[in-house]
DNA sequence: CGTTAGCACTCTGGCTTGTCGAGTGCTAAC
DNA sequence: GTTAGCACTCGACAAGCCAGAGTGCTAACG
């Protein structure tokens, strides 16, 4: 069914009154400032239309009208004009990121923050990794007599270490040959394929040294669970407290949601690629009712990738927050392509 | 001033009462409590005058009366009777810590978790790490041909890495000498001792790899100085969303406190050892007010400690926080010191 | 037929009012 | 020093009222 001209510009007019003020909006309000103004009787007919349509409700009677989910998604898919950055906003988050950009997470981390607080929402990321990654190397450091750290370096460019404590005391030669086997065992299998039978099977090619490094080998094991599966964080939760949106229930309930990570790393790794979002009810988690998500992926060269984006009131600004994500990640994508130095004609000559 | 072992008595009850509901207590209410009851009206005499010392206060003139901060001093200090933890609290705690507890960081985060859970408070704590702390060794990982990785072990057993990338790609010789300019330079040097100017004679040192070196050292430095300071990390901050004592405001500008590590570092790093409580506004922190803090240090054999406590509203039940705290912090000293290897007669046969 | 003006209607939010109950302080008796 | 009794105060809560905003409907207009 489509839309009156007229009709879509009274929407959008009534969505972008409302992201601005959060009040239900009334047809005098609109007069002044729609393009050629009709009289607010008009207007009137027009918006009851558009309720019947199951574009517009009111909370009450005699109170303006509210957009709904319906009414958001059609102005993100076809109403909205977007917002895109000007050169200063890129050149201020190009400062950001590159400035302490050496390291993969400090990456992440710092584009979050700028994020979190460029939107007023919470911004969520998601470590660069995923099954397809591939182990890259693995090391073996003495701590002390009986214990020691084990150091993964994913293909994604993520370190994570794990200290390991022995029953007893272990010599260096001990450590060292279960460096030299995890390395050969390991190195390059992508972290989907490490089970606990492969884990197994090297207690027994450990030889004599074998159950003496079982602690290790269990730690090892935990590492590889860890490196394989994508660590959500979040930034800006206070955000939240400081949107008059958010009532201290409301808020309350989607911060729990949000740190139950498990339902959060489900939600965003069944997105689909591309730029999504899910407003309100569309997640089918009464927890989001009245929130949105907007996440994309940022994409390595090769072959893991991980999600940025923000969750916030539905009636957050998309017309400027989308693109602002989408650079984002897109940057993103690019300077972890330049640190793990994949060949993939992209100019890497900035700078 | 000396108080009647009665008043003491009232005192107690009240403040009993009030860490129980919340809501003022009238006299009335106190009759069933006390051991050799009086009379209502005996008891509204003796907190009148226990107003007038400064111990209570009411909110309005027909209302019951609240303990002031002196009074939870005061029931701290010499009142309260601590409520021990019985063995089957030591049991789940060394249960949990224990569990995961060969890594250092885990272990710290699993306790920090279950203080909070078992509180309902916010926990917090700082890495076992300060300026005495030496370098235990570092490591120079290649990460891509540009690009490698820093590893910092520090005597506290923390591991701390970071990315950095070079000007153009160097080979495995630069990195090996990398690798031992820096363990022979700083290996068993304190972490404060390192500076700049250290840091840049190394420039020389490395002769014709020096210049290309040079953002190795710069992450070098930043790591050192990363892992110089206490690390602070809150947990459960959402319980703080869940307390009735916490509106909205409160809650919300509590934990924009608390966001700002720079001044919970410094409050915590100011305070003398042993177990402390700081009372709402005893810390001379506006934000603070309403909230108690109790932190404790948990002491690894050597020099390198770290704090463990909990923040929550002033009317926390500090009889079994208090206990609870300090067996936490004794398990955590006494697990790192098996991790860490250090030789000071406690007995590792455990388990 | 679409648009406009006018009007009666509805509903919310804020304000005032009145009542209830908890708890106190004081006084006088024990 | 302790207790009983009583008048008083104050906040919480419900009920009632008013003003304002916004609507839906109808009738007139081009």
């Amino acid at each position: 069914m489509e839309l009156g001209e007229r009709k879509q510009r009274i929407l959008s007019a009534v969505i972008d009154v409302f992201i601005r003020t959060g009040e239900p909006v009334g047809s005098k309000a609109l007069v002044g400032l729609l393009e050629n103004s009709v009289s607010s009787a008009t207007i009137r007919n027009d918006m009851a239309e558009l309720a019947a349509m199951g574009y517009l409700e009111q909370p009450h009677t005699s109170a303006g009208r509210i957009p709904t989910a319906a009414a958001f998604r059609l102005y993100i898919d076809r109403l909205m004009k977007r917002n895109e950055l000007s050169d200063e906003d890129r050149r201020g988050i190009d400062g950001i990121l590159t400035h302490a950009a050496d390291d993969p997470e400090k990456l992440i981390g710092k584009a979050s923050q700028a994020l979190a607080e460029e939107t007023g929402c919470v911004a969520v990321t998601t470590t660069p990794t995923g099954k397809t990654a591939d182990i890259r190397m693995i090391d073996v450091l003495r701590v002390s007599p009986h214990s020691a750290a084990l150091l993964l370096m994913s293909g994604s460019g993520l370190l994570r270490t794990r200290v390991c404590r022995f029953d007893r005391e272990v010599g260096d030669k001990t450590l060292e040959m279960l460096s030299q086997h995890l390395n050969q065992s390991f190195c390059g299998c992508s972290l989907s394929e490490i089970g606990l039978p492969q884990i197994q099977s090297m207690v027994v090619s450990l030889g004599e040294h074998g159950l003496l490094c079982a602690p290790a080998l269990n730690a090892f094991y935990q590492l590889v669970q860890e490196s394989a599966e994508a660590e959500v964080s979040l930034t800006g939760q206070l955000n939240l407290l400081h949107h008059p949106d958010y009532d201290h229930e409301r808020a309350r309930d989607l911060l729990s949601f949000l740190a139950r990570r498990e339902l959060l790393t489900s939600l965003l790794t069944a997105m689909p690629k591309g730029l999504r979002v899910v407003i309100g009810s569309e997640s089918h988690r009464p927890e989001l009712d009245g929130s949105s998500i907007i996440v994309t992926r940022y994409n390595l060269g090769g072959g893991p990738d991980g999600s940025i984006g923000i969750i916030g009131p539905l009636r957050m600004n998309y017309a400027t927050a989308i693109p602002r994500i989408e650079y984002f990640a897109r940057s993103i994508g690019k300077i972890l392509d330049e640190i793990m130095g994949e060949n993939n004609a992209r100019n890497t000559d900035e700078e």
